[in-house]
DNA sequence: TTGAATTACTAAATCGTTTTAGCAAAAATA
DNA sequence: TATTTTTGCTAAAACGATTTAGTAATTCAA
């Protein structure tokens, strides 16, 4: 009933417990254990069905072979995909996920990095709130290595894996001009979070790019919430006729904020594209089906969450000191629909 | 640098660590410790940071406070909300949860179990997959909990949260017969599981206390597959005008069909609900937004991943051998939108 | 003033591994 | 034959907590 242990093993057999960590770690030859022993080793192992406790290994060799993931939501898809690839690569090498959803709040990250630091996890991936500058400043201080995705700190030096935000949003934008929009808006959303700032600075730049003034009464910026009516609002204001500030286009800066947007739009009885052409960042099935299929700016995430994790895992199985810090940047790439019209 | 042990703070106070190991447990009083020493312990507690070593800890107590989960898939938003659910409350307790998504692969999940099992996690959520009988009774006979989720095995008697499925599929059903339709398909997956059975057995007894007679080549079971073009081809099929098997409405058994499906319909420039009706199960964000929104069956979700984590932990907690299996049986709510007519 | 009870603490075992240091016997070399 | 080397193994410490079984010093009761 009870598991069997080394020890277990080692009685059975009348040997040292040594020597059976040695045969089972394939460290036989190394400490010169008779294959005639070695075979028993195995056999008993396997009648006893031995399981090797990790718990007293990751006492022993300060190891858990376990990776701690701390996102701003499982639910969404932008970050179960993330997590899907994460947890799969990370599998392709022996190493076990925990994630904790942050919800955007810097406290929550702050205790689900405490947590995970009991000596839980061999490395960090981590998608930092705002104002969690100190955290990952902290962290970048200890010996416990992580990678930083979908947002950074410019000031902070680590690893991290990111999408060229800027980029991004300027051919997004570019590509609404290109079908003749001229009053484009962009809704975003106000986590001071550099990966948010760079996509309105694209959208910018796009704009004056083609001499178009930017107006500052098109960008909308909505508090991060789960409440929907702020961006009802905000389309209210967009696409009121009457307004002075009537936008013929939206770029959304995330697909939380295109779908909610989209719902709005319909209830208002407006038609994409022909009454307003929407534009937006990630890629959810609901964009797939939509009354109008939505453009999207498609962000990689299967690279994101494989080269994270190979980076973290590089950087956990070094043992001579801290590795060369990686900053990787990865393309998008625009997903063409009919919510912009031809 | 290095973490502050115990015995950092005992010799620093000139200590037993046994005394500071009480103090910080709570158990001053009952082990008799002068206050004096207690205020102190504390405060060196924190002035070295002390974090216990939850490792050290877990191998003498043989309690990880951890929770493993393993579903299909978690970057289905379906797994997606359970996994935040569970992720919530179990934080609320002060558990983690260490997730695998065994993509519906029995192979996946027993090495997933296995490993998990290695003393890493105090009990299990699960989402079975076909052909997993085994692994749950092996893990039945076992002493650590577990609760199983969305389906179950009947065979098994076993801690599990459920859905009424027949019911949900009968009132999904009769809710088209209302309105009208006649000729009401249902495409489902051969998952082989008693969830999707119960859901097309419940779709079944609606149209026979309709007094339709059931046709089996209006069912359409598809194999698992991430390849859409099965959809594809078994929406055509139903949708033929010249086909004898030509429906009028259609059941979907689960969101990922229900969302192909509603591509290849809008593909084959076919309106819904004027040409076909739509119900489907799962209540995604594409439904919201979609061409014509789903009447969708919602399933409790909240209290699914409430009620699995709750019960898991009354198990884990208690001392006294295995507690009262406990099998629940949620309700699920019909919210209808649009995309059946009225 | 002695014995019992209480107070305030500690030593040491334990959980199941890994790993270093070392030992005895056999084989090889001088 | 004596010394060194190799072979095949083991003892014991260590990781950092928890917990049982104590002990010495003090207080109390008789």
């Amino acid at each position: 009933m009870k598991k069997t242990s080394l020890n277990d093993i080692a009685k059975h057999l009348g040997v040292s417990k040594t020597l059976v960590s040695f045969v089972l770690n394939g460290k036989a030859k190394e400490f010169r254990i008779s294959e005639d022993i070695c075979t028993k080793v195995l056999e008993v192992a396997k009648e006893l069905n031995y399981q090797p406790n990790r718990i007293a290994q990751g006492l022993r060799t300060g190891k858990t072979n376990t990776i701690g993931l701390i996102i701003a939501d499982i639910a969404n898809p932008f970050f179960g995909i993330l997590g899907r690839e994460i947890e799969q690569e990370a599998a392709k090498h022996g190493y076990r996920v925990i994630f904790c959803s942050s919800d955007e709040n810097p406290d929550k990250s702050r205790a689900q990095i405490a947590m995970m630091q009991q000596t839980l996890v061999d490395g960090y991936i981590i998608s930092p709130p705002k104002n969690s500058e100190d955290q990952i400043l902290a962290l970048s201080k200890g010996n416990v290595p992580f990678v930083l995705i979908d947002r950074y700190f410019p000031e902070i030096e680590c690893n991290q894996i990111m999408v060229d935000n800027f980029d991004a949003a300027y051919k997004a934008t570019n590509h609404l001009l290109k079908l003749g929009r001229r009053r484009i808006a962009n809704v975003t959303i106000n986590l001071d979070l550099i990966n948010m700032i760079d996509r309105t600075e694209g959208y910018k730049q796009a704009l004056r790019d083609a001499n178009i003034p930017v107006e500052e009464s098109l960008i909308k910026i909505l508090p991060f919430s789960h409440d929907n009516k702020l961006v009802a609002r905000a389309i209210k204001d967009l696409v009121n006729k009457s307004s002075p500030h009537k936008a013929d286009a939206i770029l959304f800066s995330t697909s939380k904020l295109g779908i909610n947007g989209i719902e709005s739009i319909s209830a208002l009885g407006l038609k994409i594209p022909d009454d307003i052409a929407i534009v937006s960042f990630d890629n959810p099935d609901a964009y797939k089906i939509c009354v109008s299929p939505v453009t999207v700016v498609n962000q990689p995430l299967k690279e994101i969450g494989k080269t994270a994790v190979q980076i973290l895992l590089s950087d956990i199985k070094r043992s001579d000191g801290p590795g060369k810090i990686q900053k990787i940047i990865l393309k998008t790439d625009l997903i063409i629909r009919k919510s912009c019209g031809s």
